[in-house]
Formats: C-alpha cells, structure tokens, sequence
DNA sequence: TTGTAAGCGTTATCAC
DNA sequence: GTGATAACGCTTACAA
C-alpha cells in the first residue's frame, strides 16, 4: 500500500510538504499542492491513521463498556452515543460487558493496551480498584470516585412515577427493582435514586407502608421467579413502579396470566421509555430516559477530558411517558 | 507513559528483551524475565497496542458497518457478532449508517485509513462502486461482486412461511416487503429470496393469485401508510408474510385497529425471530434467523480473509418460530 | 540468551 | 515555501 513516502518520491517533493498537503496546514504553492493531489488519486495513497495516532498519541476511538447491547435501552442509548461521537470525529468501539466483572476488567485492560482515547463505562459491577484514575473515563449512571459521569435525573423519575400512580388513584403500591439499589450489594448506582424518589414523594403524601422488593442483579431481562410470588401474595396491591421497562414488562404478562388486569386491577409503571415495548400489546407508561441528551453529556465530558482536569457530574432530566398500563 | 525502552533502561537489559518477555517469544533466561516483570510492575507498563499494529501492520480491530444497531435484529446480531470477535481476540467498532449511503461511504473511507483488519458490510445501498475490492469485506444477506458473505437461507425461510400459513389453513396471501425485493431498485440483496421462495412454495401447491406489496425502503421502522390501505381493500386476505418482525408488528397493530383479529380473521407471520416481539403482547410467529450462527459465520470469514483468496459463501439455516399470531 | 538497529508511516521542528 | 530528520513505541532479523 502506497505511503507518503511513494507519494513524495512521486511528486518530486518532500515528505514533509506532502504533509502540508494531506492535512492542509503551512503553505504549499498552488502547483506543488497541485501536482501531490495528482499523485495521491494516482497510486491511490489513503493516509494511515495507526502512523497518525503514533505520533499524535491520539487515535479518536472512543470505546463504550456496557451489559448487553440487545438490552432495548442501552441498544438505544449505544446508538445516539454512536451518532454523537461520530459528529465529533470520533469511532466507537462497542465492548459487550454480558454483565460479567471478569470482562468488564478485561476490556478495560485491553483497551489500556489500545490507549482509546476515552472509555465510556456502564457498569453495575464493583469494578472501582481496577480502574486506573488516569484512565479517561466517562461513568454513565454510576459514580467512582474521581470520575466524570451522566446519569439521568433518576430522583425526579421516582417522584413523577410515584406522582402518576396517585393521580391515577393507587392506595397501595409496590416498587420492585433489582440490587442496582444496594440491598445486596457494595456498589452503589444512580439507579436506586429512583427508588429514594418514589418513596419520599409518597412519603410526602404519608403512605409509608410501600411493599419494597429487591433482587440480586441478574442481566437485565430475566427477574426471579419468587418475585412473581411475593407479588400475587400482596393481591391489595394496585399500583407497581418498576425498576425498568424490562421488569415491568415481565411483571404485567405475569399479572395477567393470573386473572389479573392491567391497569384496571394493578397500575404498572417502567422505567426507560423510548421504543421500549411500543410494538405489540400495549404501550407502556414509563418514566423516559433521553438517550440522544445522555449522548450529548458523554460527548461534552470527553471533549474536555483532556482539558479541565475537575470530575464533571451531568444530570439530564427525565419525562413521563402515558401508555396504556397506569 | 512508561514506554518498552524505560523498562529495559531500569532492568538493565535491552528492549528486545523487554519484548520476548512481553510476548513470550524467544528464550529468555529466568532470572531475565523474572526481573523484567518485576520492572513491568513497578513502571506500570502497558504494551502500546496502536505502536504494535505499526510493526505488525494488523490491529485486530474489525468494524461493523450496519444500518442502525437499534433494529431488533441487527441489535442481537451486533451482540453476537461482538461476542464472537472477542473470542477471536478481535475488538469492534461499530458503525450506524442510518439507511444513508453517504454514511455507509464516509465509513468505508475512514476505515481505509484506520486499516481494519475487516469490514462487516450490512447495507441496502448501492455502494458497489465505492467498494475497494481490495478492502477486507465481509458482507451479509447481500452479495457484491468479489465479496466473500454471509446470509440465512432466506429462500428455505419463505418456502417455511407459505406452508405454515398453508397449514394454518390460509387461502388466500399476502407479502409485504420493502424494496429489499429489488422492484424498486438495482440492488440486489439475498433477501429479495424470501419472496422467492415464499411464491415459488405456494405455486407447488397452485396458488397463484398472491396479493404482493413493495415499497421503497425506509429505515426498517415504518411502512409507508398506503400499505396499510392497500391491506384494507383485500378483505378477503387471511394470511400474510411479512418480510421483517418489525413489519409484521406494524401490520398486525393496525389490523386490529381497524377491528380484524389476529390470527382469527388473518393470520401474520414475520422474518428475523429471536427476542423481537416477545415482550408485551402476543407473540409474534416468525422464520427465526440465528444471529449466534451468522456471527460465527462471519468470524469464519474473516479468520480466511488473508489466507484464502477465494470468494466464501454461508448460507445458515432458519428456523419456524411459533407464536399466537397465526 | 541477549542486544543493536532497521523499519513501520506519520507529524513537527528547523534549517535553508 | 520546502525538505531533512528526529520522534512516536514496538517487533524482529542479525550479530554477538
């Protein structure tokens, strides 16, 4: 493959002003630039952006860690970050976590190794003594200590949700979700900010009695099977906030496989929103998380990652999605 | 950064050294090695990946040019693809194109410079004379001249729709596509094969009279409204093959809106299976493509693509996906 | 076993 | 305006 090198010796010019050329920077008369571009459609010279990033020390990759790329939410949130990066000149790699802190500490390696110029991190294992400070990274949803991060305005989603179901006339409510909440866990996520926010919003209006579930995190799509029974043991229930749109989905169909009606009898409310669930069935109401506004913040953050050395929080606010199940 | 040459200087030993004991290439004494890692540690080297692919001229990076990475399938793909690459020891970049060829074209042309060990080609552009048929292509459901690909079988999945529809009791079909199909453009892509074997199946069983609708391709989530008043003026349809999940969602949706049951008055069978569908709702029946099998597939390719010079072609198998909808 | 040095393809500094 | 040349950090003959 063609050089600057060939390109030069082509052209009878040197590498240096072939350069100038490629990148259109300095002063090249008009015939030298002339004559290089001549040569470079010629051999059919494309400039090797490894020998860039070499001397740069800067390869405009950005790679992104998450659980689970088919996990509807974050299949979205990959693609708006995707589009948002590439508006800044930069390509993302794409590292599937499947949830496992075994890969989630590979990748981070391996991309060490690669010297990315940010990593994107959604992680809801307890990764914190494997991450270098110097790394350039970005947290969504989480915070490490040193590190910039987006989250969503996981509080106000509580308080809207818990809003909604009484307006809608629940008395007796339910909130399931799994550990992100830090029952059975050391880490602790922007996440269980959704259930402080439903909680004292409801606390606000004296219901205290709320039936709380939580589970062991598990990938996202499956809850365990003793929720479902925990939940048919509290048949007073009528109003459910769910973790995400995911556990509400599973929820409902479980409810109603068992005589229940959704909302007449039961209430149920996700979290996530979007294009989650809108295909079949019915739509469900949701606490709606912005994708393309959380790749706006990733975006900012890293652009000033090599600037401002201050840890960046960015909270982007939240909004509530009616559907057919409240 | 501590680089290869400040752990030779600190253990007194030269960087080809440094660089056996890295790689675990080549004799080094114990003693050496045992001192160099110990170096390694202390300095907190990282092996400079972007230097090593200098040398090496490969980087074990292959991107994943597809439309959007937040359509059902291609999501699940993605993630097995991802999976798949990872255990070859390959990193990806993932690259939405959405729908535009213009994106699929500036893609291509920045990868050229970043030297990709392979492109996963996933487009429904005509993009044949922008493809470099030196470049390290591997595409899917798509043939282009040279290329080496991937596809399921489409056409066995078209001959599966029309005799379960035919089980089911169907009389008188339907086909809903988008321009996949080729009517309304040059490309030809193997998906136009669903349709084939879709008619060619039914035509064994002398059923001629198929009502067949196209349309101009969108971005794979919508289908023109006309579809769905060309739908309504054959009331007498009672069995439909869509060329997509989404599609069939979209058709089912609207059927009962305007008071048709599904699969009563009409039963609606999909293309792409897997989790789409099944969340809310009924589930969708559908020809099942196997994205694990795809995937591997195309790492099977892509291990090929600079050893063999032949052009390969897999053909994966589908699957009958049963649901409530037919 | 181990070290030296060439080479991978750029950019950037400095002379000219 | 332009051209040598030194980095950038690694691998790998080739020598020793």
């Amino acid at each position: 493959m063609a050089s600057i090198i060939d390109v030069a010796k082509q052209a009878g010019v040197g590498i240096a002003t072939v350069s100038r050329v490629i990148n259109n920077s300095g002063y090249v008369k008009k015939e030298t630039r002339e004559k290089i571009e001549k040569v470079i459609a010629e051999v059919g010279y494309v400039p090797n952006e490894i020998a860039r990033s070499m001397t740069l020390q800067k390869n405009n990759i950005v790679a992104f860690i998450l659980p689970n790329s088919t996990h509807l939410f974050f299949g979205e949130l990959l693609y708006f970050v995707e589009e948002e990066l590439f508006n800044h000149g930069y390509k993302m790699m794409v590292c599937n976590s499947s949830t496992k802190k075994e890969k989630d500490i590979a990748y981070i390696d391996l991309l060490k190794k690669n010297r990315v110029d940010a990593i994107i991190l959604l992680t809801n294992n307890d990764v914190e003594p494997y991450l270098d400070k110097r790394l350039p990274i970005v947290s969504f949803d989480r915070t490490f200590e040193g590190v910039s991060y987006v989250t969503s305005d996981n509080y106000a989603g509580g308080v809207m949700a818990a809003q909604h179901l009484l307006n809608k006339g629940c008395k007796k409510l339910m909130f399931i979700g799994d550990d992100a909440q830090g029952l059975h866990t050391r880490v602790h996520t922007e996440v269980s900010k959704r259930r402080h926010g439903f909680f004292e919003e409801l606390k606000k209006h004296h219901i205290t009695d709320i039936i709380n579930i939580e589970y062991p995190l598990g990938n996202y799509t499956y809850i365990p099977e003793y929720v479902h029974q925990i939940i048919h043991s509290h048949p007073e229930v009528d109003g459910i906030f769910c973790i995400s749109d995911a556990v509400a989905a599973e929820v409902i169909l479980n409810l109603e496989k068992h005589g229940k009606k959704v909302p007449e009898d039961v209430k149920v409310i996700g979290f996530d929103g979007g294009r989650s669930f809108i295909n079949l069935g019915k739509r469900l109401t949701s606490v709606g998380q912005s994708p393309k506004l959380i790749a706006e913040g990733i975006a900012q953050i890293i652009k000033n990652l090599y600037e401002r050395k201050t840890v960046m929080k960015i909270v982007v606010p939240v909004y509530l999605q009616e559907g057919e199940t409240t």
